[in-house]
DNA sequence: GTCTATATGCGGATAGAC
DNA sequence: GTCTATCCGCATATAGAC
């Protein structure tokens, strides 16, 4: 983390993911961007092409580090539920602020045409418990579970970390384990 | 259920609703609900007296009708847990497409003003089952039971409406059991 | 890489006639 | 209760200079 002076891109980036955040992406105008970091519009749009274009390049990381998460655990035999349930937790601690962000405005999920993929990680997390076709008592115990560590996260952003985490995951392991 | 011909007030708050659901509240103009119904902006206009009220139209019953059924169990002693996550399995399939509505778009509640509504509503569920001052495991755990319930709902539109409740209900007491 | 200036269009909202 | 006409403001986006 040398935090050297960061580029002007990556300022637009931080700027925009606090003010997205903070009242919306449709109510955040690139013109507010930019006289928060004190450049014009066209400078925005020299290193964003569109507005679609700037938020994408702030929520595809995290896709994509979420579906690593997953494709390291598909790679594992056998799966170990509890330190799946663990990787999730941290995952999502982490980026709390970039996820209360999708999670108040799902929607731009898919606007940025990133749905399929949110969906489709749901559709392996289950699997990797449960198989790949699950009953429904054990669909819902998946999303009760998975759902719950995420929301966990994002509704007690003041709890102790450490506590947190063992808080969530022993519950979701209680719902699991009475299906498994 | 006499459904007489709608008043154009209704018939916009249903059409406003389908639209809302299919391609989201921010990019569903008023412009586009008065086409689709064969109607001017201006005679909307007459119905309602700006965008967030016709949105407010829409979302204000159900918050009402969730605050009854919390004030409802509150009166009861003792609390019955199982009936109070039938209830609300009940509340949230039945409405499942307007909720589907507003947790896609959860930002539109703070836009509406009603976010402290739903924010105390779910502080008074938690209240009733773990009282006033839950510790960090309970608050998890209710977090999961209560989330879930409504997730499955969503996330699960196509199941067997009464199994799926017996699933996401039995769900919710494994994981409030083993903290009460 | 950032600026000035500007085109263009849409969205919410209102006035006033029928 | 619905219309025509219109205002205003803002958002996205581009052209072209420095």
């Amino acid at each position: 983390m040398a935090r050297s002076t960061p580029s002007t891109r990556e300022r637009i980036q931080e700027v925009a993911l606090e003010m997205f955040a903070r009242q919306g992406v449709q109510r955040t105008s690139l013109q507010d961007i930019a006289n928060r970091l004190g450049i014009t519009k066209p400078a925005l749009y020299y290193h964003f092409s569109s507005r679609d274009d700037l938020v994408r390049s702030i929520v595809n990381p995290l896709i994509q580090e979420g579906e690593e998460l997953v494709a390291r655990h598909e790679q594992r035999d056998p799966v170990v539920v509890s330190e799946l349930l663990e990787d999730y937790f941290d995952f999502h601690y982490r980026h709390r602020e970039k996820l209360m962000l999708v999670l108040t405005e799902l929607r731009i999920l898919g606007e940025i045409e990133s749905i399929d993929a949110a969906l489709d990680w749901r559709r392996r997390l289950v699997g990797l418990v449960f198989g790949p076709e699950p009953t429904l008592d054990q669909a819902a115990r998946a999303i009760m579970a998975f759902g719950g560590i995420q929301d966990c996260c994002l509704q007690l952003p003041d709890a102790p970390h450490q506590r947190l985490r063992t808080a969530a995951v022993d519950a979701a392991l209680t719902v699991l384990g009475a299906a498994a």
